[in-house]
DNA sequence: AACCAGGGGTACC
DNA sequence: GGTACCCATGGT
């Protein structure tokens, strides 16, 4: 057990921002992440004192970094646009966000899994591919995520078992492409940010935001910004349309994360005549 | 260029 | 107990 301090850090909302699939509230104050092999509890004491379920070394070796405390976010957010209501607004409601240091290979399966469903739904599915195919984690009910190689070795009808729908075929085709070493996700880490894109969205069922995702949550690529439909909204009532990722800097990506929970979340109240202008519009892209 | 695949969890009504 | 909707992509 490790007592630590992280100021101005939300872990309910970290846990439920859609960043991290496996990653979940157990209890009024607990919470238990998968990552690195291995399982994590966590325990919110309050005042920002957490109780890790690991040695001190183990923490400084592996959490520190995965939970990204070495960045300041109090500089981001102090950073952020006087001038702009909306985002003053959505660093207020999810200012305690953190951009966790995910492996990529998880991320672009959970990703590619992520389109057009929900949260809880992607949650499921990435327990099941772990229960099916990944590791048993020794001492723990919890599975290690499958390794590319794991993952390429699944059959189709094993993939669909795990409610993946038509997403099993992407999921294989890009886990052979990984296994067999088509396309070395290492090795994109030394790539800028466009190359590093370009080369993610040769991948089956990736496209421009699946890509931006990956990046941002499993390269740290801070500057991208993924256009989900939640984000869509928010550009179009609050921004007139235009997109502001381009005027944001080194962190729109972490800004966009505060846009999207608060979006997301139960504090946003849109102005009324833009939500019914929008909510009639039906469930089209409103960017599109 | 519109339209649809496939399906599951959950917030709504 | 329906119904709509959810961090889209690729093929027709």
């Amino acid at each position: 057990m490790t007592e630590i301090t992280i100021p101005n850090f939300d872990i309910a909302l970290t846990a439920d921002s859609g960043q991290c699939f496996r990653f979940n509230r157990t209890g009024e104050r607990d919470y238990q992440l998968i990552a690195h092999g291995r399982v994590l509890t966590v325990r919110d004491l309050g005042e920002g004192r957490y109780l890790l379920g690991c040695e001190q070394g183990e923490f400084e070796a592996l959490w520190r970094h995965y939970f990204d405390l070495e960045t300041d976010y109090a500089a981001i957010l102090s950073g952020l646009p006087a001038d702009d209501a909306f985002l003053q607004a959505a660093a207020r409601y999810a200012g305690g966000l953190r951009i966790l240091r995910q492996d990529p290979w998880e991320t672009l399966i959970g990703f590619i899994i992520s389109q057009r469903k929900n949260l809880a739904s992607i949650k499921s599915c990435m327990a099941a591919i772990s229960r099916r195919f990944g590791a048993p984690i020794p001492g723990t009910d919890a599975y290690a995520f499958p390794t590319p190689g794991q993952l390429a070795a699944a059959t189709l009808d094993e993939l669909n078992a795990c409610a993946l729908g038509y997403r099993s075929r992407y999921i294989q085709q890009t886990a052979r492409l990984i296994a067999d070493g088509a396309l070395d996700l290492a090795a994109l880490d030394g790539l800028p940010d466009a190359a590093m894109r370009a080369a993610l969205v040769t991948l089956p069922g990736v496209g421009v935001k699946i890509a931006d995702c990956v990046m941002l949550f499993g390269y740290h690529r801070t500057r991208a910004f993924p256009h989900d439909v939640w984000i869509n909204r928010v550009v179009e009532r609050e921004y007139g349309g235009q997109t502001p990722a381009e005027n944001l800097g080194p962190y729109a990506g972490v800004i966009q994360q505060y846009m999207f929970c608060y979006a997301r979340g139960p504090a946003y109240r849109p102005a009324p005549d833009a939500s019914q202008a929008n909510a009639r519009r039906g469930s089209g892209n409103p960017l599109a």
